[in-house]
DNA sequence: CGGACGATGCAATGCTATTGCATTGTTTCA
DNA sequence: TGAAACAATGCAATAGCATTGCATCGTCCG
Protein backbone atom coordinates (compact mmCIF):
# COMPACT_ATOMS: atom_id res chain seq x y z
CA UNK A 1 0.00 0.00 0.00
CA UNK A 2 1.13 3.57 -1.03
CA UNK A 3 1.88 6.09 1.81
CA UNK A 4 -0.49 8.53 2.00
CA UNK A 5 1.80 11.27 1.82
CA UNK A 6 3.14 9.97 -1.20
CA UNK A 7 -0.40 10.33 -2.97
CA UNK A 8 -0.42 13.73 -1.60
CA UNK A 9 2.64 13.93 -3.88
CA UNK A 10 2.01 11.62 -6.54
CA UNK A 11 -1.75 13.54 -6.90
CA UNK A 12 0.13 16.82 -7.28
CA UNK A 13 2.31 15.28 -10.40
CA UNK A 14 5.45 15.72 -7.80
CA UNK A 15 7.81 12.60 -7.17
CA UNK A 16 7.55 11.75 -4.02
CA UNK A 17 11.40 11.95 -2.83
CA UNK A 18 12.81 11.12 0.83
CA UNK A 19 13.22 14.96 0.83
CA UNK A 20 9.85 16.01 -0.73
CA UNK A 21 8.02 13.33 2.26
CA UNK A 22 9.86 14.95 5.19
CA UNK A 23 8.95 18.47 4.19
CA UNK A 24 5.50 17.74 3.67
CA UNK A 25 5.08 15.47 6.69
CA UNK A 26 6.62 18.45 8.83
CA UNK A 27 3.97 21.03 7.48
CA UNK A 28 1.15 18.83 7.96
CA UNK A 29 1.87 18.23 11.41
CA UNK A 30 2.27 21.86 12.28
CA UNK A 31 -0.78 24.12 12.17
CA UNK A 32 1.00 27.25 11.74
CA UNK A 33 2.97 28.29 8.62
CA UNK A 34 6.55 27.55 8.47
CA UNK A 35 9.13 29.53 7.06
CA UNK A 36 12.18 28.00 5.42
CA UNK A 37 14.16 28.77 8.70
CA UNK A 38 11.70 26.91 10.71
CA UNK A 39 11.40 24.10 8.61
CA UNK A 40 15.14 23.45 8.62
CA UNK A 41 15.16 23.24 11.89
CA UNK A 42 12.47 21.33 12.07
CA UNK A 43 14.47 18.64 9.99
CA UNK A 44 17.71 18.85 11.67
CA UNK A 45 19.99 17.96 9.18
CA UNK A 46 17.66 19.03 6.13
CA UNK A 47 19.90 21.45 3.76
CA UNK A 48 18.58 24.81 3.30
CA UNK A 49 19.10 24.98 0.06
CA UNK A 50 17.28 21.94 -0.74
CA UNK A 51 14.41 22.80 1.63
CA UNK A 52 14.28 25.92 -0.24
CA UNK A 53 13.78 24.53 -3.54
CA UNK A 54 11.59 21.90 -2.11
CA UNK A 55 8.99 24.86 -1.13
CA UNK A 56 9.35 26.26 -4.44
CA UNK A 57 8.40 23.12 -6.23
CA UNK A 58 5.43 22.36 -3.80
CA UNK A 59 4.62 26.31 -4.23
CA UNK A 60 4.49 25.63 -8.50
CA UNK A 61 2.43 22.93 -8.10
CA UNK A 62 -0.35 24.11 -6.00
CA UNK A 63 0.47 21.95 -2.69
CA UNK A 64 1.72 25.22 -0.57
CA UNK A 65 0.52 28.53 -0.56
CA UNK A 66 3.29 31.48 0.14
CA UNK A 67 2.45 33.68 2.96
CA UNK A 68 4.32 37.03 3.76
CA UNK A 69 3.26 38.41 6.72
CA UNK A 70 5.81 41.20 7.19
CA UNK A 71 7.95 39.18 9.66
CA UNK A 72 11.00 39.31 7.22
CA UNK A 73 10.71 36.12 5.94
CA UNK A 74 8.20 33.98 3.45
CA UNK A 75 5.63 31.10 5.28
CA UNK A 76 4.34 28.53 3.93
CA UNK A 77 1.46 26.87 4.65
CA UNK A 78 -0.49 23.55 2.75
CA UNK A 79 -3.17 24.77 0.38
CA UNK A 80 -7.09 23.07 0.44
CA UNK A 81 -6.94 20.20 -1.68
CA UNK A 82 -9.34 22.23 -4.59
CA UNK A 83 -6.28 24.27 -5.41
CA UNK A 84 -4.24 24.28 -8.53
CA UNK A 85 -0.93 25.57 -9.74
CA UNK A 86 -3.02 28.28 -12.01
CA UNK A 87 -5.49 29.51 -9.06
CA UNK A 88 -4.24 29.35 -5.40
CA UNK A 89 -7.83 28.94 -3.10
CA UNK A 90 -5.72 30.60 -0.39
CA UNK A 91 -8.58 33.21 -0.24
CA UNK A 92 -8.52 33.16 3.47
CA UNK A 93 -7.34 35.70 6.46
CA UNK A 94 -3.93 35.14 7.90
CA UNK A 95 -3.24 36.19 11.38
CA UNK A 96 0.20 37.04 12.59
CA UNK A 97 0.67 37.12 16.23
CA UNK A 98 3.39 39.99 17.30
CA UNK A 99 4.07 37.79 20.57
CA UNK A 100 4.82 34.58 19.23
CA UNK A 101 5.50 35.17 16.14
CA UNK A 102 3.67 32.54 14.68
CA UNK A 103 1.68 33.02 11.16
CA UNK A 104 -1.52 31.01 10.95
CA UNK A 105 -4.52 30.42 8.50
CA UNK A 106 -7.66 31.33 9.74
CA UNK A 107 -10.04 29.08 6.46
CA UNK A 108 -13.28 30.31 8.48
CA UNK A 109 -12.48 33.68 7.44
CA UNK A 110 -12.90 34.34 3.87
CA UNK A 111 -11.44 37.48 1.81
CA UNK A 112 -13.99 40.26 1.05
CA UNK A 113 -15.07 41.02 -2.47
CA UNK A 114 -13.71 44.34 -2.87
CA UNK A 115 -14.57 46.46 -5.36
CA UNK A 116 -11.99 48.40 -6.97
CA UNK A 117 -11.95 51.11 -9.55
CA UNK A 118 -12.50 49.66 -13.13
CA UNK A 119 -9.54 49.98 -14.77
CA UNK A 120 -7.74 47.50 -12.01
CA UNK A 121 -7.10 44.35 -13.15
CA UNK A 122 -7.12 42.22 -9.80
CA UNK A 123 -4.65 39.21 -9.76
CA UNK A 124 -4.53 38.19 -6.19
CA UNK A 125 -5.72 39.26 -2.46
CA UNK A 126 -3.52 38.73 0.34
CA UNK A 127 -5.24 39.72 3.91
CA UNK A 128 -2.89 39.23 6.87
CA UNK A 129 -4.36 40.57 10.58
CA UNK A 130 -2.00 41.05 13.29
CA UNK A 131 -2.20 41.01 16.88
CA UNK A 132 -2.50 38.70 19.52
CA UNK A 133 -3.85 34.78 18.73
CA UNK A 134 -6.18 33.22 20.87
CA UNK A 135 -2.91 31.45 22.82
CA UNK A 136 -0.84 34.56 23.74
CA UNK A 137 -3.99 36.98 23.97
CA UNK A 138 -4.85 35.72 27.47
CA UNK A 139 -1.07 35.95 28.77
CA UNK A 140 0.03 38.91 30.30
CA UNK A 141 2.95 40.86 28.27
CA UNK A 142 6.07 39.26 29.52
CA UNK A 143 9.20 38.15 28.06
CA UNK A 144 8.75 34.46 27.16
CA UNK B 1 7.05 82.53 6.71
CA UNK B 2 8.12 79.33 7.49
CA UNK B 3 7.90 76.76 4.30
CA UNK B 4 4.72 74.82 4.76
CA UNK B 5 7.12 71.63 4.32
CA UNK B 6 8.65 72.60 7.54
CA UNK B 7 5.65 73.01 9.26
CA UNK B 8 4.49 69.53 8.61
CA UNK B 9 7.23 67.94 10.23
CA UNK B 10 7.13 70.32 13.20
CA UNK B 11 3.26 69.62 13.59
CA UNK B 12 4.71 66.20 14.24
CA UNK B 13 7.71 66.76 16.67
CA UNK B 14 10.06 66.04 14.32
CA UNK B 15 13.30 68.39 13.81
CA UNK B 16 13.16 69.54 10.46
CA UNK B 17 16.74 69.41 9.24
CA UNK B 18 17.79 70.04 4.96
CA UNK B 19 18.06 65.89 4.67
CA UNK B 20 14.39 65.59 6.40
CA UNK B 21 12.77 68.01 3.83
CA UNK B 22 14.05 66.67 0.74
CA UNK B 23 12.97 63.05 2.00
CA UNK B 24 9.56 64.39 2.59
CA UNK B 25 9.58 66.73 -0.09
CA UNK B 26 10.00 63.43 -2.79
CA UNK B 27 7.42 61.42 -0.80
CA UNK B 28 4.72 64.64 -1.54
CA UNK B 29 5.61 64.89 -5.28
CA UNK B 30 5.52 61.07 -5.87
CA UNK B 31 2.41 59.19 -6.14
CA UNK B 32 3.45 56.16 -5.10
CA UNK B 33 4.41 54.20 -2.34
CA UNK B 34 8.48 54.44 -2.44
CA UNK B 35 11.05 52.19 -0.83
CA UNK B 36 14.55 53.17 0.60
CA UNK B 37 16.21 52.42 -2.64
CA UNK B 38 14.02 54.22 -4.72
CA UNK B 39 14.06 57.06 -2.10
CA UNK B 40 17.95 57.21 -2.49
CA UNK B 41 17.76 56.83 -6.40
CA UNK B 42 15.61 59.65 -5.86
CA UNK B 43 17.87 61.97 -3.94
CA UNK B 44 21.65 61.19 -5.93
CA UNK B 45 23.36 62.01 -3.22
CA UNK B 46 21.73 61.20 -0.23
CA UNK B 47 23.19 58.64 1.77
CA UNK B 48 21.54 55.43 1.88
CA UNK B 49 21.59 55.03 6.24
CA UNK B 50 20.81 58.13 6.61
CA UNK B 51 17.39 57.82 4.42
CA UNK B 52 16.48 54.88 6.38
CA UNK B 53 16.62 56.32 9.93
CA UNK B 54 14.58 59.65 8.59
CA UNK B 55 12.01 56.88 7.08
CA UNK B 56 12.34 54.82 10.32
CA UNK B 57 11.75 58.74 12.20
CA UNK B 58 8.77 59.71 9.79
CA UNK B 59 7.45 56.17 10.29
CA UNK B 60 7.91 56.21 14.13
CA UNK B 61 6.29 59.75 14.37
CA UNK B 62 3.38 58.80 12.31
CA UNK B 63 4.16 60.38 9.16
CA UNK B 64 4.39 57.69 7.00
CA UNK B 65 2.97 54.07 6.99
CA UNK B 66 5.57 50.98 6.01
CA UNK B 67 3.78 49.11 3.34
CA UNK B 68 4.91 45.51 2.56
CA UNK B 69 3.73 44.49 -0.59
CA UNK B 70 5.61 41.24 -1.29
CA UNK B 71 8.35 42.58 -3.45
CA UNK B 72 10.60 42.10 -1.09
CA UNK B 73 11.48 45.59 -0.01
CA UNK B 74 9.70 47.41 2.22
CA UNK B 75 7.73 50.60 0.90
CA UNK B 76 6.70 54.03 2.49
CA UNK B 77 3.67 56.80 1.66
CA UNK B 78 2.38 59.61 3.27
CA UNK B 79 -0.09 59.27 5.94
CA UNK B 80 -3.09 60.66 6.16
CA UNK B 81 -3.49 63.96 8.43
CA UNK B 82 -5.23 62.18 11.30
CA UNK B 83 -2.78 59.75 11.45
CA UNK B 84 -1.12 59.80 15.31
CA UNK B 85 1.96 57.41 16.20
CA UNK B 86 0.33 55.70 18.55
CA UNK B 87 -2.42 54.58 16.06
CA UNK B 88 -1.76 54.27 12.06
CA UNK B 89 -4.68 55.23 9.97
CA UNK B 90 -3.99 53.55 6.95
CA UNK B 91 -6.35 51.61 6.31
CA UNK B 92 -7.23 51.48 3.06
CA UNK B 93 -6.24 48.97 0.12
CA UNK B 94 -2.80 48.91 -1.60
CA UNK B 95 -2.53 47.93 -4.77
CA UNK B 96 0.83 46.19 -6.28
CA UNK B 97 1.30 46.07 -9.98
CA UNK B 98 2.66 42.81 -10.85
CA UNK B 99 3.81 44.75 -14.23
CA UNK B 100 5.30 48.68 -13.09
CA UNK B 101 6.22 46.87 -9.56
CA UNK B 102 4.84 50.59 -7.84
CA UNK B 103 2.36 50.28 -4.89
CA UNK B 104 0.25 52.68 -4.97
CA UNK B 105 -2.39 53.64 -1.48
CA UNK B 106 -5.87 53.52 -2.52
CA UNK B 107 -7.53 55.96 0.00
CA UNK B 108 -10.93 55.79 -1.11
CA UNK B 109 -11.25 51.89 -0.99
CA UNK B 110 -11.38 51.38 3.02
CA UNK B 111 -10.88 47.50 4.33
CA UNK B 112 -13.61 46.13 5.33
CA UNK B 113 -14.37 44.98 9.25
CA UNK B 114 -13.50 41.63 9.50
CA UNK B 115 -14.98 39.44 12.20
CA UNK B 116 -12.44 37.23 14.06
CA UNK B 117 -12.96 34.48 16.91
CA UNK B 118 -13.56 36.29 20.17
CA UNK B 119 -10.03 34.85 21.46
CA UNK B 120 -7.77 37.31 18.49
CA UNK B 121 -6.96 40.74 19.24
CA UNK B 122 -6.65 42.41 16.25
CA UNK B 123 -4.06 45.31 16.36
CA UNK B 124 -3.51 46.06 12.50
CA UNK B 125 -5.16 44.72 8.95
CA UNK B 126 -3.11 44.74 6.00
CA UNK B 127 -4.84 44.35 2.87
CA UNK B 128 -2.71 44.17 -0.56
CA UNK B 129 -4.08 43.54 -3.80
CA UNK B 130 -2.02 42.40 -6.63
CA UNK B 131 -2.27 43.04 -10.46
CA UNK B 132 -2.35 45.17 -13.40
CA UNK B 133 -2.50 49.29 -12.19
CA UNK B 134 -4.92 51.51 -14.35
CA UNK B 135 -1.81 52.46 -16.67
CA UNK B 136 -0.38 49.11 -17.10
CA UNK B 137 -4.04 47.31 -17.65
CA UNK B 138 -4.64 48.68 -20.98
CA UNK B 139 -0.99 48.19 -22.63
CA UNK B 140 -0.43 44.34 -23.83
CA UNK B 141 2.32 42.23 -22.12
CA UNK B 142 5.43 43.60 -23.59
CA UNK B 143 9.27 43.57 -21.94
CA UNK B 144 9.37 47.02 -20.88
C1' DC C 1 33.17 79.54 25.41
C1' DG C 2 32.17 74.84 26.17
C1' DG C 3 29.37 70.93 26.97
C1' DA C 4 25.37 68.21 25.52
C1' DC C 5 22.60 66.34 22.27
C1' DG C 6 20.84 65.06 17.89
C1' DA C 7 21.78 64.25 13.00
C1' DT C 8 24.76 62.53 9.57
C1' DG C 9 27.73 59.39 7.00
C1' DC C 10 31.18 55.74 6.37
C1' DA C 11 32.26 50.99 7.40
C1' DA C 12 30.92 46.65 8.57
C1' DT C 13 27.62 43.00 9.65
C1' DG C 14 23.43 40.01 9.68
C1' DC C 15 19.81 37.71 7.56
C1' DT C 16 17.10 35.80 3.84
C1' DA C 17 16.74 34.37 -0.70
C1' DT C 18 18.94 32.63 -4.71
C1' DT C 19 22.16 30.76 -8.31
C1' DG C 20 26.23 27.80 -10.09
C1' DC C 21 28.01 23.60 -10.30
C1' DA C 22 29.37 19.03 -9.17
C1' DT C 23 27.57 14.66 -7.30
C1' DT C 24 24.22 11.24 -6.44
C1' DG C 25 20.38 8.47 -7.44
C1' DT C 26 16.82 6.74 -10.35
C1' DT C 27 14.45 5.82 -14.52
C1' DT C 28 14.56 4.42 -19.34
C1' DC C 29 15.85 2.08 -23.20
C1' DA C 30 18.73 -0.85 -26.05
C1' DT D 1 22.62 -5.98 -17.78
C1' DG D 2 24.60 -1.74 -18.84
C1' DA D 3 24.77 2.89 -20.06
C1' DA D 4 22.67 7.19 -21.23
C1' DA D 5 19.33 10.70 -19.61
C1' DC D 6 17.22 13.12 -16.29
C1' DA D 7 15.88 14.74 -11.74
C1' DA D 8 17.13 15.62 -7.08
C1' DT D 9 20.48 16.84 -3.78
C1' DG D 10 24.07 19.43 -1.36
C1' DC D 11 28.14 22.42 -0.95
C1' DA D 12 29.97 26.90 -2.12
C1' DA D 13 29.28 31.39 -3.35
C1' DT D 14 26.60 35.54 -4.35
C1' DA D 15 23.05 39.16 -4.23
C1' DG D 16 19.96 42.31 -2.02
C1' DC D 17 17.85 44.62 1.79
C1' DA D 18 18.01 45.97 6.48
C1' DT D 19 20.57 47.28 10.41
C1' DT D 20 24.17 48.47 13.93
C1' DG D 21 28.75 50.58 15.53
C1' DC D 22 31.29 54.35 15.69
C1' DA D 23 33.31 58.70 14.61
C1' DT D 24 32.28 63.37 12.96
C1' DC D 25 29.69 67.44 12.45
C1' DG D 26 26.52 70.97 13.64
C1' DT D 27 23.46 73.27 16.61
C1' DC D 28 21.30 74.59 20.81
C1' DC D 29 21.75 75.96 25.56
C1' DG D 30 23.84 77.26 29.82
Amino acid sequence: MVHPLEETLIARQIAPTPMRLLVLDVLQRHPAALSLADVELLLEHADRITVHRTLKTFTEKGLVHRIEDGSGAVKFALCEPQCTPEQHHDLHVHFFCTRCRETSCLPTVAVPTIALPAAYQVQETSLVMKGLCAGCAGIPTSIS
